[in-house]
DNA sequence: TCGGCGCAAACTGTTGACAGGTGACAGTCG
DNA sequence: CGACTGTCACCTGTCAACAGTTTGCGCCGA
């Protein structure tokens, strides 16, 4: 690249300039209308692909229509295929020349392996935390330690896997770098894209928390190594209650099933 | 999404229907670009810019030229658009609305985390090749070692560089699933945008070596703890090596430079 | 009735063009 | 002489249209 233009780059990104300011009128519309301002249609068509994927509107496997998905949205195809393109390289789908792109189906070998890379970066989290993690932090791990035993208790499966989430989130949040978290977030993603999703039950969520209740003690005590291998064991034990409500460790036939069956629950870490 | 096309998922992707055929005319232009017809532009035109970055032509922090990048590559806006997009869900650019898209510069913070996934990532790898690692497997490592025994005895810095990339990649192929794989490689990469690498020291040479023959050592012992051990530990090493030779911890000025120094060596994991 | 063949529709890949925004430069006023 | 403001060129974001390929369906013949 020679200078093709004499632009000689702001060394200061002024980046979001009002976030809050300028706002005297009522404010009708109370965020999305001139907030996509911000960020390029592109973007904001990717995210929502990605939480149609994730919610389920995009089943996997399905075929995705660019014009239909353009439509759709009230977009032209331009944006819809840049972010499918993002999407692509996140992993998310997978596209084939002249043919289309595809929502990603993630065998249960992928899955497996997918909880093997996520216990080793949330042992690294557990381990970083129980060095450098802060007494309030430790107290908002307890809360929601807490708030899940009484999910559990109560049999809320729903209200355990959403704090569960929130544990996990916060385990990488206070204990990991913006790089590790980017990771767990994509890798949870991932995991989403498998067919079939092990069942909520309430040994698997007093287990879970079980284990979460030791990841805590460990980096209590600040002990590196044990919040690591707690924090590992946690995950093989997600792992291993993952696989138990029947997991096929390899179908061994055709390599992409059109129709899968819909997801049936959620798991536990 | 509910019925948009008829079209019933062929279930074989054929793929390649035409690897080199049509090709009477004398082919002036040797660019890749024109002959591949079986991927998209787009993604070529991703490989290309990420060979560009990766290799320097585009420095880090800076800018890139739609118009500019397209001529050059002989395409238009839209494939180098839907690339850009692209690199930045991969991590290699970063966006900005109606400003353009930058070489994404790493900090030393974030490089060092990365040197923290890597080696828990290539923990993993070891563990699993303790486990599974074949005895062809583990002669060929032994035979890159001594290769790169030989390189640094000679005080070749370039093979010795090139042969622990093989080993890594290795490791990683043998021991690692696709994911891991693909993670590792992304991390490489990044690693790669960091504007200071280590130096290339003899010292340093020996020392990775070593930490290699460790890692073949504890395979060969079928000692998954002890290879899990041995590469991180051959990680962290690459990482305080790296350290060492001036990996500022932290600028706390200008979060955007524009400018850094050119790269002034590579490192050694 | 079944298999092969050809046509046509649909979709993807690519391109060019238009509109909006940003940053820099120059002119002007205090 | 310095700061501010208006103007302008460049560049990104987006869209509509064209071309190539694939695929499904109907037709014909054995």
């Amino acid at each position: 690249m020679e200078e093709t233009g004499k632009r000689p780059r702001n060394g200061t990104a002024r980046g979001a300039s009002a976030p809050a300011a300028r706002a005297p009128l009522p404010e009708t519309s109370p965020s999305p209308l001139d907030i996509v301002r911000t960020r390029s249609l592109s973007s904001l068509v990717a995210q929502e692909i990605e939480r149609m994927i994730l919610a389920g509107s995009l089943a996997a496997g399905e075929r995705l229509n660019e014009a239909a998905l353009a439509t759709s949205l009230g977009v032209s195809r331009g944006p819809v295929r840049e972010a499918v393109r993002g999407l692509e390289r996140s992993g998310l789908v997978v596209a084939v020349r002249n043919q289309g792109s595809y929502v990603r189906q993630v065998s249960a070998e992928e899955a497996l392996e997918i909880y093997d890379i996520r216990a080793a970066i949330t042992g690294l989290a557990c381990a970083q935390l129980a060095e450098i993690g802060t007494a309030a932090q430790l107290a908002a791990l307890r809360a929601m330690v807490k708030r899940m035993e009484a999910a559990w208790r109560a049999d809320e499966a729903a209200s355990y896997y959403a704090g569960n989430l929130d544990f996990h989130a916060a385990l990488l949040e206070f204990g990991g770098g913006p790089r590790a978290r980017r990771l767990y977030a994509e890798l949870g993603n991932e995991l989403h894209l498998y067919r079939r999703r092990a069942l909520v039950q309430p040994e698997n969520m007093r287990e879970s928390n079980a284990e979460h209740a030791a990841i805590l003690r460990a980096i209590a005590a600040r002990d590196p190594a044990a919040a690591r291998a707690a924090g590992e064991t946690h995950i093989a034990g997600g792992k291993r209650r993952f696989q138990s409500t029947g997991a096929t460790p390899a179908p061994a036939t055709s390599t992409k099933t059109p129709r899968q069956a819909a997801p049936k629950g959620e798991n536990h870490d």
